[in-house]
DNA sequence: CGGTTTTATAACCAGATGGTTTTGTAGCGT
DNA sequence: ACGCTACAAAACCATCTGGTTATAAAACCG
């Protein structure tokens, strides 16, 4: 699984700024000053949060005259989700008894193949 | 869906020497020159990325006497799917004709409700 | 043509990040 | 008590990040 994608894609999603104008996208598409309205910031602050969403390719962008509309790009959002899956079984309810049931049999944890990038 | 814990456990994750970290620890607590021992990096070098995910409460540290073993936290990565579940329908395959139909009835995407932080 | 809207670019800044080397410290083993 | 092991802390460095202001370019509007 693409590490630069991964690297790419968690470091857009850790900014809550680029976090809400995903969730704004979700609506539809939206200009670049439709998408720095909400916001207490400059409108060049909101075009380079939006230039990190493009690189990671979570956003693509069109051309209506001036406006250059932005659309969300979900995919690398997939990726991201696969990746995380790989650590379900660590989160689940379920999995602080499996953990100490296997704990007595000397055993690692859960399902540990070779998870190295999972 | 507390903003901060996001933001911390998606910057922990954007960074690919913390994920092999993670994958490592599935495998089980291990302490700190046996998480360095892959990588071609100093001692205090994961020692710094060590911090970063405990901070992220993606790591506990015990004692075994000078030993400090660390162990994987995984709650926060729970968090970091639940958000992303919301975009799950942008990236899945019917959504490219569910768009596609919807955009005709001059919708905007599907569930289009107040997904703020979704 | 001239002005307005929309966006991008550049230059700059403070602070975070990712790495290093060096040094210190706690605890074990003999 | 001595030295070794395991780790942390500090100081330092280069680069990235998140923001700003000011400026420029592109396309519309009248």
């Amino acid at each position: 699984m693409a590490a630069d994608v991964l690297d790419a894609t968690f470091a857009a999603l850790a900014d809550p700024t680029r976090r809400a104008i995903l969730a704004r996208l979700m609506e539809g598409e939206a200009t670049v000053t439709e998408l720095a309205a909400p916001f207490a910031m400059s409108q060049p602050g909101i075009s380079k949060h939006l230039r990190v969403l493009e690189r990671a390719g979570l956003v693509s962008r069109g051309r209506d005259a001036q406006r250059r509309p932005c659309r969300l790009e979900a995919a690398p959002l997939k990726e991201a989700v696969d990746w995380l899956a790989g650590y379900r079984s660590y989160w689940e309810e379920s999995y602080q008894r499996l953990d100490a049931l296997l704990g007595e049999l000397g055993h690692d944890g859960p399902d540990a193949a070779e998870r190295e990038t999972p």
